[in-house]
DNA sequence: CATGAATGAGTGTTCATTCAT
DNA sequence: AATGAATGAACACTCATTCAT
């Protein structure tokens, strides 16, 4: 099952989005279509194991960060947040952006993400609620934690200005989040 | 040309994503599919063009916005431009997440939204540079803006926590991109 | 569509059995599979189709057999019918034994034969009542009759003993459709 | 062995026509596929012997009702031949119907039927010849009994017109036979 | 003998695209 | 310009069969 899965990802880093199907998939895991149908029940249930091991992989890094950063501060487990965010996706941009692009993601698997990410920041934050103004809506605050991580994260990798450093790229963002949350 | 796309969201509002083939398009367009070819080279061309005629949607709301706001504070700014977003996408949700899931968008199809955005962006903010900490980056500045607003937008309309209302996460979100721009 | 159902015949013919696939019936027939498809919604379908056509052409045999012989004693109408028959699927017995055997037939192909032939059956025996004895059930003698006429035709082409010609068993047959019905 | 072809029998019951796989049939009859594979060659072997063996019921049942009736004239030997016959068919007409039109009968199954009752029915009106007028050929009587018994114990069962009952169709069935042998 | 994971040839079917009318 | 029947490459998926354990 993880050879299949990783075929996919040498497919998808070889750039040949064309050749994705099952066939081929199952010729660069080297097993047999039939194998390959034995472990998944379609096509897509490959696309959204991909998916699936992907956020998982991003989940376990935040984990750790958090536990590793269990005591510290709000600003600097931010700081750690963000880096490894963007760590985790700097590593092969190109293949982090087809696999966005070019593999069918429905069925939630966006949304999972953001849930998943949505529980271990409530911890956290809600840990440090004394760092934070009195009155605060923690979900509400939450939200717009995630998604500010999530979007600039990937926006940095993917997407940064010219002449914006990775390095530089990250203080903004880990800044922009905490000016919200001592807001 | 514009009947064909109208083809594309109606089917996409029936949620039938199966049925995006050329052959149904062309039939719910009401047009012969060589009709359809005379107008759109390939398949993917239809989809590039609805996703940029949702863009130019956008850019236009954006532009009115500023104009109408021209000569308004940079709080009332993103407050309007905020507002304009949000009710943009929240007139039919479902529609807009599904042409995010179904409709393939590669070529950059979300680039050219970051960087259409980041044009007027840029010029908004630079107006008001006066209302801001000296010594910022511009650029770096409109990318951290530009994708908040884009994916807490977004993210208000398709994933806001259950309890947070439209009109609360509107203001929450004005809050945390005034709070970046301030900080 | 014509000239998919005779290609099915012809590569019956041919004795093929295992070559009975979309693309070889398309082929055989000098069509795509596309246009194969653009007329039978699925495989399935061809085979009722010929079904269909096969129990079509035995219906106008037997309608052209009964109008031939409106105004005949029962006796020459039954001889007539059980020759119709008999010959109808004399010509290629092979191929009727292989469509019969190979071809799945569903869907009460074999019912609607049954059925039609009650039809008409009934008709040509009621006008023919004064011939019977009084007091039989018409539905009951059309069942029976219709059963061995077809039975029979089809036995004596696909497994009449050695040593009987086609001819006498011809005979044969007419004479115990007489003998039931003046019993 | 007996377990697979009542595994076929029982997936027949259930109406799964295509869950009829060499794997789902293992399954059902609570076997490896590899066990399975050690009794029959391979998946067509498994439809022969449910044939024969089915066949081979039928043939007990004519053999035991020929053996209690040996002694008895014509007459009731065929009623209670008819009557063996269409019991034997009625007790689960679905069933035997589905086996007729779902399983492949290649290889003469058919044929094998005709010919063994061919063999019992030769001998059993071999023996009452003095009943019948002189003159006929054996073989050629045969060929029309068992025919008629077979198509029309087979059509009570399954095709018989609303408004006749079982026993009346036995009667009928009964007559029609007799008059024959007795024209 | 039994198992059942693995195999892969082969199948039905789709659907983007063309082109003669 | 419009049409839509025809095309056929390509694909997802099945399932009878094998064989190492």
């Amino acid at each position: 099952m993880e050879a299949v899965l990783d075929a996919v990802v040498r497919i998808l880093r070889r750039g040949n989005a064309r050749a994705i199907t099952t066939n081929h998939i199952a010729a660069t895991a080297g097993v047999s279509i039939g194998s390959l149908y034995q472990y998944f029940p379609d096509k897509g249930a490959i696309f959204i194991a991909l998916h699936e091991r992907h956020l998982r992989q991003i989940d376990q890094l935040i984990h750790s960060t958090l536990v590793e950063h269990a005591s510290a501060p709000l600003d600097e487990l931010i700081r750690a947040l963000v880096d490894a965010m963007v760590e985790a996706h700097a590593t092969d941009p190109e293949f982090f952006k087809r696999l966005q692009m070019e593999v069918p993601h429905r069925a939630g698997a966006t949304r999972d993400f953001a849930v998943r990410l949505h529980g271990v920041f409530r911890l956290a934050i809600a840990v440090r609620a004394h760092e934070l103004k009195r009155g605060r809506d923690l979900d509400t605050t939450v939200f717009v934690v995630t998604h500010m991580v999530e979007s600039l994260c990937h926006g940095a990798v993917l997407r940064r200005p010219a002449g914006l450093s990775l390095a530089s790229a990250k203080k903004e963002i880990t800044k922009a989040v905490l000016a919200y949350l001592r807001a």
